[in-house]
DNA sequence: AAACCGGGGTG
DNA sequence: CACCCAGGTTT
């Protein structure tokens, strides 16, 4: 019973401050009863999987404003979701969400399985995923753990032992207080408690509506919580790419693989990256010119230093690696962000060129 | 169990 | 610049 007051101190915090988020329904349509969309809920907490709410918003809203349902979703081309996707990384993501859309239609009839267990088959939907989707769009009562609720409970609970190793622990301690009533805004709320009260760093213990249990908050040691195993440091790593500009204004582009490192996004051909520039080949014979400078890029487990090669083509050109993309469908947006550096590296050279 | 996957924000 | 944040899949 105890867990229970908890539960219903931190939603009463909650009815008057949670977050708007274009995915979320308001407090109104909420107090009439009315349940998020699952199609937005899915693609909302997809997009969130190790990405920040501000870095989300104007995707989400494109993304819904292009594909109204799931059934819009999975009917698109590959290459113009990919497009879309382009910024946000983890692009497996966006080939699972595809994926994932396309199976609701197929086995599904369109309409999103209610419960944590469904959830789970489909690709690209986890653990903490299927709990979200069947705890906010569905209202069941399941243990939604993100990091969020991970901070908050080693918090809560005083817990010293470092992540991951703690997360069973954390997991169970979350399950503890999940209530009967409510669950999914608790989820919500529990969620939006680690992002603007209980924060990594500088947490606002004084304003939090669960300062009073609060264990770490007694002991003072909340702002060290949760603790962390060390991670290794990341290597450099280097590569050469080749932007080939042809004279009606074609750019040479290669669409990457889809297993591995930005995995069916479009790219610049080039070398392979590694502790040093691997060696290779230009993907055409043509007049290279290097216009100095690096496109500087850190990925997930390495630090990338991208020189450039630019050069004008003629039409007949007959390229080793990649095709031309007209102008007319080239959106430099379309690029993940590493190849849209180098691109704006190698413009200002094309400019110097005219 | 460990490795593999981006990008943006902050100090 | 260094450091911080954050799930799913694959091996």
């Amino acid at each position: 019973m105890r867990e229970t007051a908890q539960a219903a101190d931190l939603l009463s915090w909650y009815d008057v401050h949670a977050r708007q988020m274009p995915w979320r329904t308001g407090p109104a349509e909420r107090a009439a009863g009315a349940r998020p969309n699952p199609y937005h809920v899915w693609l909302s907490e997809v997009m969130l999987q190790q990405t920040t709410v501000a870095a989300v918003r104007e995707y989400f809203t494109r993304f819904t404003a292009l594909w109204p349902t799931v059934g819009d979703l999975a009917a698109e081309e590959d290459a113009r979701v990919m497009g879309e996707w382009a910024g946000l990384g983890y692009y497996a993501r966006a080939r699972n969400l595809l994926k994932c859309a396309r199976v609701v239609v197929s086995d599904h009839d369109g309409t999103f399985p209610d419960t944590r267990e469904a959830l789970l088959k489909l690709p690209g939907i986890g653990p903490y995923t299927a709990a979200a989707i069947a705890s906010i769009a569905f209202d069941r009562p399941e243990v939604v753990v993100d990091g969020n609720v991970e901070r908050v409970m080693a918090r809560l609970h005083d817990v010293h032992t470092p992540l991951p190793a703690a997360k069973p622990e954390l997991t169970a301690l979350a399950a503890t207080l999940t209530p009967e009533d409510r669950p999914g805004d608790y989820a919500q709320a529990v969620m939006d408690l680690g992002a603007t009260i209980c924060t990594p760093r500088n947490p606002a213990c004084g304003i939090c509506p669960w300062r009073a249990p609060c264990a770490a908050r007694a002991a003072g040691t909340a702002p060290e919580l949760p603790k962390k195993t060390p991670k290794k440091p990341k290597p450099t790593r280097q590569g050469v790419a080749y932007l080939a500009l042809r004279e009606d204004g074609a750019w040479l582009l290669e669409t990457r693989p889809d297993k591995g490192l930005l995995g069916g996004m479009l790219g610049w051909p080039g070398s392979g990256w590694a502790e040093e520039v691997p060696p290779h080949e230009p993907p055409l014979e043509a007049d290279w010119r290097d216009p100095g400078g690096e496109a500087l890029h850190t990925f997930t487990h390495f630090h990338l230093r991208l020189s450039v090669r630019v050069a004008r083509v003629p039409m007949g050109a007959n390229p080793r690696a990649g095709a031309f993309l007209p102008a007319a469908t080239f959106r430099p947006s379309d690029l993940p962000t590493v190849m849209r550096k180098a691109f704006d590296l190698a413009r200002g050279a094309f400019v110097d060129m005219e």
